[in-house]
DNA sequence: CAGTGGTCTAGACCACGGT
DNA sequence: CCGTGGTCTAGACCACTGG
């Protein structure tokens, strides 16, 4: 029962066939799949090329592996959704709106001790506390409430923050950090629903990140958007 | 300039010396890599495994590789936040907590218009529609309400959803599909507000999936979190 | 056209983990 | 113990694309 043709079999191939055979449950639910031997002998390829693809369906959780027990159909998979987290001045772009930021407050205060307990600071420090917005064709999109731990990113102190949004100079100054993300729904306390034109008691979309670099707090921020705002994907 | 010790280097090993280059500047934005044959000599190993540790960064969105040009490091990497969209059980029983779930409404009805036209149906149908909630430890998790194309999955006419709940049902039934994704805020009517134990007026987080298998709609679903629900990740 | 990444192969050794 | 996946290797050919 050799899947023949007049081309070579690639492990897209096999990544194709397998799925194939999983959706029609020719291999279903808690089946153990053949192995990579018996398979690279039924496909007649390599058995590196069957299993980059079988890693490749296991990476994506459609199928689990172990060493000696053999591939396994997953019966409950979990699929991943990604977003893609980029600047907001990028995001309005890429609705064809026009961007505009503003800085409205700045402050260089005695780091919090919730914050120091959220990212983690053992030491009494000084932050740099940033509000901003950013707006879509001159509505409110984002209310930007950052803090920049000073200690790990000095030069923050000398950077003009009324000309470029603290999100993109901070990846243009320690570019490839670590983060938390976590998403909440919040209501809009007045100075919110100022920021945001809308009313108090909205409910609003929230995006939290704390960053660090190496191992060093770098930055937390709360992006809180206008209301109706939806954060869209697929898989 | 070898990298040598008493190990054989492995892909993980190359990864890593990558990034390390790439965070302390050796490679800066833009800069172009040595290629994977170069990289491979430095490094003492095969090239397939150069090949496979810049492949997993090209992945990730660390650097980009073209033929040819070779391969560069992302000025601006667009991180993904990867969301494990698990069933709610398993969300749940990973919280340590006691699972309960329970039917509330299961009626089956004309496919309301807004609803054809999010998933793309031109023709009138039916549709069965289900309210459930999620419980853990007692105490209301999610509220999910449910609509599910019997066009497409005629058998979820027959199945039992008082015992098992319709997601965990159709992933069964209808495993591998494709979807859309969409996170908002709501604010908590009289209904939901009960459902979900909180006041009415309060700010929930709303998971919104619409679900497509082999291009035909299979269901759209509303889960609607506890008040202060908050959904994690890292990247 | 020539250099780069993309992929495949056949073989090998290793690490894990059921039996 | 020993079968399975995990990984590495050395070599090969191919596909794309910049110059």
């Amino acid at each position: 029962m050799t899947i023949s043709g007049t081309k070579r079999l690639g492990f897209q191939d096999v990544r194709r066939e397998v799925v194939a055979r999983i959706q029609a449950q020719v291999w279903p639910s808690n089946t153990l799949l053949p192995s990579e031997v018996e398979l690279a002998r039924e496909f007649g390829c390599a058995r590196a090329t069957v299993n980059r693809a079988l890693r490749e369906l296991a990476d994506e959780g459609l199928i689990d592996r172990k060493r000696k027990r053999g591939t396994m159909v997953n019966p409950t998979p979990a699929r991943m959704a990604k977003f893609e987290i980029e600047v907001v001045r990028k995001t309005i772009e890429g609705m064809n709106a026009d961007y505009r930021y503003s800085l409205v407050q700045r402050q260089l205060i005695d780091t919090p001790e919730w914050l120091r307990g959220r990212i983690g600071l053992d030491q009494p420090s000084k932050s740099l506390h940033l509000l901003c917005m950013h707006y879509a064709n001159s509505l409110p999109f984002q209310f930007e409430e950052r803090w920049i731990v000073v200690d790990t990113v000095p030069s923050a102190l000398d950077a003009d923050f009324s000309a470029v949004g603290p999100n993109e100079w901070l990846i243009a100054e320690m570019p490839f950090s670590n983060a938390e993300i976590s998403f909440t729904a919040v209501t809009a306390d007045a100075a919110l629903a100022d920021f945001l034109g809308t009313e108090p008691g909205a409910s609003l979309f929230r995006m939290e990140r704390a960053t660090w670099f190496q191992g060093n707090p770098v930055t937390f921020v709360r992006m809180t958007f206008h209301a109706g705002y939806r954060m869209n994907t697929r898989y």
